[in-house]
RNA sequence: GCCGAGGUGGUGGAAUUGGUAGACACGCAGGACUUAAAAUCCUGUCGCCCGCAAGGGCGGUACGGGUUCGAGUCCCGUCCUCGGCACCA
């Protein structure tokens, strides 16, 4: 029986998503008369294990403000589509032979019969994947938008090429503020000189997209280069393989262009604080000086050596230069009696991997390169050194050493024995640096006396006026690595003629993925597509580009395509983006924080600058879903022996004896394990001992970690929809705690959720009915009473849904039915409109429920409930009074008594004389409808 | 080390601007129905103490201070947990 009746809820929700579907209830059309909202998940990958229930939560969030927004009138836009493109597809094709775009297509179809059995209301015909060549066109046409822009310092904007060509062929580069990284001069007159392939050259350092040798993460095993996101300790996030450093031609996208304005933006986001503070720390703007130092080479030449400083002010501190050991001035300045140690340290640097230097940390290393630069205004002579804790990537890859105000430096200084010289009076730097603003200058020409502030400025003017140097920003942000050495990626839109990259006409676009026979890389660092020769030789003799873009090329504007998902001739109709952007909610997870997010508003901001985004921040408010954690369950087996122990008869002396072995979840009923299974589960163990307790019982242990397969802790949806119903799920779901808190998931805990459905579905439909039993609501006039809890329903669920407090809903809908319940009221016009309101929840009990009852028209088309005030009221009001803060007797008054009544009536109240024990009242306060306290010594 | 979030019963959590701490559930215990189990329903469930009982007292939101008539909530200090970053000049 038990079974036959749980099995019901799975019918309904099957029922519905028939009709949905064939409704296709959840499509949306523009409408200018009515306000829209844009609700957006963050685009999924679609692997191919599946989703578990942590996946959902967001969705599920998404999906109930989306449904409650339509019944507020909104024109709701909350769609769905897939991130297709992505290593794990090919490295699944390396082992078995299967195209990407199969494994693809598979996981996609799983990913999609899950999300719709959770119910959730996606406007399927809009689902867009970005391995779709009517999609990827788009991402190639917005690279061709890149390469063809440059960045504009003074109009803050891109701008297009061509406009530069005009500015070069008039005046030169003299007097452009551009976001380059052309360090040379020139004059139309040399301009006009140069030809077709030399100005080229000199373009592509002005392209927003332009192709650079650098040093990249090059990983052999798997046979590509890696973003610095993705290496962690000199490893490869994905499969743990070393990382080394080796040059490579790579695209770039100049997002440094962008880095001020992704800066000041943030400020008007309604994002969490966190994922700000990471964005702010990512981009990291410094300001400070640029100090030049001369110095005489060996061969007794003068070289500049240029230092970036966010202290200028100590520059009467500087005991010393170090150089990052890649700085190209490295080899000029070092001198023949250190150049054999100067090699070695700079070979072992670059080999070093990033773990070894961590592992290394806090101890100094260096060479002295024989050779001495010039203190600016001092003249003094200050030994350069080269050391690994000067990064080239950052400022100019040079510093001054400043032992007694920085912590590095001190350190440094103190392992070579340099000096340490305070420029701050009153102050000890005998135990460590003085790293503090606080303090007057000493012993500093011009800037003694000041303070740290004002010596800022001052040197920083007095460098620029001698023309050694000035002030200078400095962002922690580096452009970002374009080019991938893989298959399964979009192409690019390029070809090279020799070394000149050449965009191809946005007619020839897309230019598609050719389908290939091997899908191993080339192992010299290029993608499999190099070996297609057919393809990669094009008639006229050029080479097409056989590097793809990265994962974040197709998720840095999806959000853009969904207003307009199938337009062949544009991105999207500006019409329909105007209409939808920006989105007004997005929800995913905070993994994202740096890498995605901040490329998606790098595009915007472009795209906004070329006339196509109509706005420049893509996502007005973020939310930052929390995990959800597994329940793993540990059993224990002797190191000694094939025996296992139920966890319950070891004790906490003997557990060093044991070693724990996770056991698949589903084979555990609470802690007690069912043993027969696990034999069956894990054939290396079918013949083990198991040693019962005293009621014949096996147990395991809990364990709360994250989910995963290799934890064998992973729940997923599919099971629990078909045993409780899709809506008892996505209740629990939101039930389990706040949207944004880590939280585990205790799979006993979904009867609660789906206890109160049945209590629901019992009270209202009743025991035994058949399949198509109506319901029977009463036509009675409701009392005061039943209307109050009506409308404070009404009330705590609309303004907890206002601030994503989705699992309170939960909790009134349940402290609802309780008091329904308990008064039997079975009556239309309460019940009306609770269907609407738990719809946005559950939304196919709700349909059946607002069906049977014999309502017509679309649940979901119905208006939302408003609470009125009114019946909010009560007649009488109960006090807590509480003396001196302790709560002592509750006090019942009408409702609209005068203040200095309810005074009286607690003076003269007989209970309170036992608790005054001879105190006299001061005074007695009364906040309104709230509390009383009686203030007594 | 730095940045951010957090610490409330056996568990998940509630308490929206300072106003009855522990809503709503899970779990557990006891009871009803049943030959039995499942399902369902009822009762209890922060700790300690007094009372046969109804009821009453004291303590309690990581720890120590403070502000306030009143603090889980605000302020100062300490400890712990989680997430992110990591030689950024």
């Amino acid at each position: 029986m038990y079974f036959r009746r749980s099995m019901r809820f799975a019918d309904i929700d099957a029922k519905w998503q028939a009709r949905w579907d064939s409704l296709e209830a959840y499509e949306v059309v523009e409408d200018p008369q009515r306000p829209k909202y844009y609700v957006l998940d963050m685009f999924p990958y679609p692997s191919g294990a599946g989703l578990h229930v942590g996946h959902p939560l967001g969705y599920i969030a998404t999906d109930i403000i989306a449904r409650y927004k339509r019944h507020q009138g909104y024109v709701v836009l909350h769609p769905m589509g897939f991130d297709s493109f992505g290593l794990p597809a090919e490295q699944y094709a390396l082992r078995t032979g299967i195209h990407p775009a199969i494994t693809t297509e598979n996981n996609i179809a799983r990913y999609t019969a899950q999300l719709k059995r959770i119910g959730l209301g996606y406007p399927w015909r809009r689902a867009v994947r970005t391995s779709d060549p009517s999609y990827y066109r788009w991402t190639q046409w917005i690279f061709l938008q890149l390469f063809s822009h440059w960045y504009d310092k003074k109009q803050q904007k891109a701008r297009p090429i061509s406009e530069l060509e005009a500015i070069f062929a008039r005046s030169g580069n003299i007097g452009v503020e551009a976001a380059t990284s052309y360090e040379g001069i020139f004059d139309a007159a040399t301009w006009a000189q140069w030809d077709w392939a030399q100005r080229q050259r000199v373009l592509l350092h002005y392209r927003l997209a332009y192709v650079q040798e650098s040093l990249v993460n090059w990983c052999p095993a798997l046979g590509t280069v890696l973003a610095n996101e993705e290496v962690r300790d000199g490893l490869s996030e994905r499969g743990g393989h070393p990382v080394y450093r080796i040059p490579m031609r790579q695209w770039f996208l100049r997002i440094t262009a962008y880095a001020d304005r992704l800066l000041a933006h943030l400020e008007e986001l309604d994002w969490p604080e966190a994922i700000k503070e990471q964005q702010r720390y990512w981009i990291g703007r410094s300001e400070g000086a640029y100090i030049d130092f001369l110095a005489q080479t060996p061969t007794g030449q003068t070289a500049r050596i240029r230092v970036f400083s966010t202290r200028p002010d100590t520059l009467w501190g500087a005991t010393f230069l170090v150089l990052a050991p890649e700085h190209p001035l490295v080899e000029t300045l070092t001198d023949a009696a250190q150049r054999e140690a100067v090699a070695q340290y700079r070979q072992m640097a670059q080999n070093r991997l990033e773990r070894d230097r961590l592992a290394s940390s806090g101890k100094p290393t260096g060479v002295w390169l024989g050779t001495y630069a010039e203190h600016p205004y001092t003249g003094e002579k200050l030994p350069i050194y080269i050391s690994d804790y000067v990064l080239m990537g950052y400022g100019t890859g040079a510093i001054m050493g400043v032992p007694a105000h920085d912590g590095r430096d001190w350190a440094f200084a103190r392992h070579f024995g340099l000096p340490i010289r305070s420029i701050l009076a009153d102050v000890s730097v005998e135990g460590g640096a003085y790293e503090s603003r606080e303090g007057r200058l000493i012993n500093s020409d011009f800037l003694t006396g000041l303070s740290v502030s004002e010596a800022i400025q001052v040197i920083s003017q007095r460098l620029a006026m001698d023309g050694k140097g000035g002030p200078a920003v400095q962002y922690r942000l580096r452009d970002a690595v374009f080019s991938r050495q893989r298959y399964w990626g979009e192409p690019f839109p390029i070809v090279w003629r020799g070394d000149i990259p050449i965009p191809l006409s946005e007619d020839e676009l897309p230019v598609e993925l050719p389908p290939i026979e091997k899908y191993e890389p080339t192992g010299d660092g290029r993608s499999p597509l190099a070996r297609l020769e057919s393809w990669v030789k094009q008639a006229d003799g050029t080479l097409r580009e056989t590097d793809t873009m990265p994962g974040w090329a197709g998720s840095s504007w999806y959000f853009l395509r969904y207003t307009d998902p199938h337009n062949p001739h544009a991105l999207a109709d500006p019409e329909k983006l105007r209409y939808w952007l920006p989105v007004d909610l997005y929800v995913g997870g905070a993994e994202h924080a740096v890498g995605h997010l901040l490329y998606a508003r790098f595009w915007t901001h472009f795209l906004y600058d070329i006339g196509i985004s109509p706005v420049k921040e893509p996502f007005r408010k973020l939310v930052n879903q929390g995990m959800i954690l597994g329940r793993s369950i540990l059993i224990y087996k002797r190191k000694d022996a094939p025996t296992f122990v139920s966890a319950d008869l070891i004790p906490e002396s003997e557990r060093s004896a044991y070693l724990p072995v996770r056991v698949e979840v589903s084979l555990v009923e609470d802690t007690q394990v069912d043993i027969e299974g696990f034999r069956r589960w894990m054939p290396e163990y079918k013949d083990a001992e198991f040693v019962r307790n005293a009621q014949g019982s096996f147990h395991g242990e809990p364990l709360i970690e994250k989910m995963s397969k290799s934890f064998h802790n992973v729940v997923t949806p599919d099971a629990l929809c078909e045993q409780y119903g899709a809506d008892a799920f996505r209740l629990y779901e939101m039930f389990l705690g706040p949207l944004t808190h880590t939280k585990p998931w205790d799979p006993r805990g979904i009867q609660g959720t789906y206890q109160f459905l049945r209590r629901l579905w019992r009270f209202l439909v009743g025991e035994e009915e058949g399949d198509e039993a109506p319901l029977q609501l009463s036509e009675a006039e409701p009392t005061s009473v039943e209307l109050r809890l009506l409308h404070t329903l009404i009330k705590r669920v609309t303004e907890d849904i206002e601030r994503l407090s989705l699992n309170t809903c939960v909790a009134h809908f349940m402290s609802f039915l309780n008091e329904m319940q308990r008064l039997g009221c079975r009556k239309r016009a309460i019940w009306k409109p609770f269907f609407v309101l738990l719809e946005p929840f559950a939304p196919h009990i709700a349909c059946e429920l607002w069906e049977r009852s014999g309502e017509s028209g679309f649940l979901w088309e119905m208006a939302w409930p408003e609470w009125s005030e009114e019946y909010l009221r009560e007649e009488t009001i109960t006090y807590p009074v509480t003396i001196n803060g302790k709560l002592r007797f509750h006090l019942e008054v009408a409702e609209e008594t005068p203040l200095e009544e309810i005074q009286e009536k607690v003076r003269t109240d007989a209970r309170l004389v036992k608790y005054l024990n001879g105190k006299v009242i001061q005074k007695i306060i009364v906040v309104p409808r709230k509390i009383i306290n009686v203030v007594a010594v």
